[in-house]
Formats: structure tokens, C-alpha cells, sequence
DNA sequence: TATTTATATATAAAAAATTATATATAAATA
DNA sequence: TATTTATATATAATTTTTTATATATAAATA
């Protein structure tokens, strides 16, 4: 799948595996992540399978990059696998619920804590989600006005994120108020 | 983690791998799966690591079964990972948004087909939320009462499924209308 | 009666993802 | 001035996960 990612960005423009990994924790992040090595190694698969092509671009201060285009056999496979549908619901792995599943002979406190944590870590993704991809979005749409329909799906996939946080705040409060009360 | 998961099922009874993934299916399969062949390789290691123990019991008409219990060590190791404090957000894969992302230039109703589809998934989905895992509760809690405080956790997991359905349904239909207005 | 589905067990091979390590320079900080 | 952090590039080793395959019997269905 991470292939199919990485040549959704590079139909539209050319990329370095280093700015394909800053671009996607910028836009896809928060539903669709990869590690540098693994970006570089699936690169490598790309261009071996015709999918993409590269370049090697000396620089004066840096070491060279190589820079990657997307292959007109790419655009084929990357529109090929955008039209199948999704038949079913991808099961996500949390952590968190995880332990809280077999937490029932742990004391209070150190479930409450475990809970206020994680609390405190999404309350600061809530107000990433009203700043950053928006940012991203306007600096694109600036330069190809073309894309208001791509920036408009952006903006859904934004959506979701704030909607998911928002969701899980809820579910933290209300685990919390039960941990409170009934332990 | 799956490590821990599986000590997590086996503290509270013994069970064969099949069984495993039968009970993970139908407790914990909303936010921590595994395929059968992970949790068969998974028990080894934990058998070699002596975190679990086990021994084949014959049947009459079945393949020997080989039943595991959690050890001593495997206790220790199960409560140090739960006092563990999660530290990040984990960041989950959903593959329809992913290619909402990328599918500006698909047509409107390739899109409305996607986004219908899924929505029928979850549509179902949110049904059995309703029934399923409170079952698995009651059978538990019938022959074991003292599991009162891990029956409570349970039911929050359940609780998140069920706010995360809600979630998706309401971002489902606002994103189809956006797509039918806008496209 | 023949075929398919479900129960119950697993192993082997392949793919995907993570963690650790490596090089080199510039800029910022102590 | 020395150290740390950030930019920019990647490879190697390991772990995790998925897909494919295999065996054997009972029960249900066509």
C-alpha cells in the first residue's frame, strides 16, 4: 500500500525520498505513515518495477539527492488501484485500549494515569488538526488553482482527523468519570 | 504487543492458539487483531522465552490440541508491560482515506461509490457493536463475579467501537455530501 | 451420495515495518 | 569554542505481519 502512497505524491510533483517522508507527516499523517528507511527501500522496488524513475542531483553544500519522477506505467497502476473499491473496514491496532483490556486487577491510580496521558497527548493533536494541514493545503493551491477538487478531499481527510480526536476526547473523559467513580 | 496480548488471554484461563484468536475475534478484534499463523508463531517464542508453558492434550476425534498456560515469569512480565505508561498516539492506517486523498482527479461517482461502500460496512458494523461483546461479557462475568472491575474495562473498549462507528458514520455522510455538492 | 463448510491444528515463504546504524555539513546553542 | 540539533542522505539487521499451504475429521448441504 505504502507504494501506491508514494506515487500518489509523486503524480504530482518530483520527489526525494527525504521530502516524500516530510510531505506525508505533513498531509497523511495522522492515516497513512511510513519510516524513512521504508520509504527508501520501497523507492528502490518502485524503480525496479518501472513504476518510477530517478536521477541523481549534485548539490554544492549536501550530499547529492536523488530525485524521483512517477512513470506513465505509474500513473496507470496508481489509477488502476484508486478506482478499486475498498471492501472492507481496516481493523487499527490502540495501545492504549489494549492495556486498558487487561487492566482489571491494576489500582486505580495507575489506570487514571494512563488515561490523563494519553489525554494530554490528544488534546494537543486536537489543536494541530486546525492549524497545520490547512497550511499545507494553501501553499499548493497558490501555485496549481487546478487541484481545488484534490484540496477539497484534503480538506476531508482533514475533517476526519478533528472529528477522530474530538471522538476519542469524548471517550477519555467518560472512561475517566467511570474509572473515578466506580473503582 | 501481541506477546502481551496473548499473556493478557492466557491470565485469565488457559487456551489452545485456535482458541486465542477465536476469543481475540470476538473481544479485543475492533482495536487488536492477529492472523492465526502470528499467534501459533508467537505462542513458540513465548514457550522458549518461559513465559508460557504448555502440553498436548488428546481428543477423540480432533488432532491433538496443545493447551497453554501463563507462567510465573509470564505473570511478571504481563504487569510490567501494563504499568508501562503509553507515551504516544498511535498512529493508525486507514486505506480509504488514503486514496480519497489522491482521487481529485477520479470521477464523482467512482468517489460516491467508494464512499457508499464504506459506509454499508460500517453501517453493519455498528449493529454489532450493539450485541456482540456484551455477550462475551455476561458469559464471563456468570462464572467469574470477581471479574466485576475487568468487566467495566471491557465494556469502555466496547464503548470506543461503538463512539468510533458513530464517528465514521457522521464524517461518511457529511463527505458524501460535500462530494455531491461539489463535484 | 458427493461436495462444501466448519472445526482444529499448524508450518513455510514472502512482504511490510521497525530499529539501529552510517555519512556529511550547516546552523544554533551552551 | 565545543556540543548539540537540524538537514539530507541512505543501508543493514531484525521483527512483525500477511499470504499461502498442509493435514485430518465431522457436520451440513446440494
Amino acid at each position: 500500500m505504502l507504494k501506491h502512497a508514494i506515487l500518489g505524491f509523486l503524480k504530482y510533483r518530483p520527489h526525494t525520498g527525504y521530502e516524500i517522508k516530510q510531505t506525508m507527516d505533513k498531509s497523511t499523517g495522522h492515516f497513512w505513515h511510513a519510516k524513512q528507511s521504508q520509504i527508501y527501500t520501497t523507492l528502490k522496488k518502485l524503480e525496479e518495477d518501472g513504476l518510477v524513475a530517478s536521477h541523481p542531483e549534485p548539490q554544492e553544500s549536501r550530499p547529492d539527492r536523488r530525485v524521483y519522477i512517477i512513470t506513465e506505467s505509474g500513473r496507470k497502476e496508481l489509477q488502476v488501484w484508486l478506482s478499486q473499491p475498498v471492501t472492507k473496514i481496516d481493523n487499527s491496532k490502540v495501545i492504549l485500549l489494549l492495556k486498558l483490556f487487561f487492566s482489571g486487577k491494576e489500582n486505580k491510580e495507575t489506570i487514571l494515569t494512563q488515561l490523563r496521558l494519553q489525554r494530554s497527548l490528544h488534546k494537543r493533536q486536537v489543536e494541530l488538526y486546525k492549524i497545520e494541514p490547512t497550511a499545507f493545503i494553501e501553499e499548493i493551491l497558490a501555485a496549481q488553482p487546478d487541484l481545488k477538487r484534490d484540496a477539497l478531499l484534503w480538506e476531508a481527510t482533514r475533517r476526519f482527523g478533528e472529528l477522530h480526536e474530538g471522538m476519542y476526547m469524548e471517550w477519555l473523559d467518560e472512561t475517566i468519570s467511570m474509572v473515578k467513580k466506580e473503582f
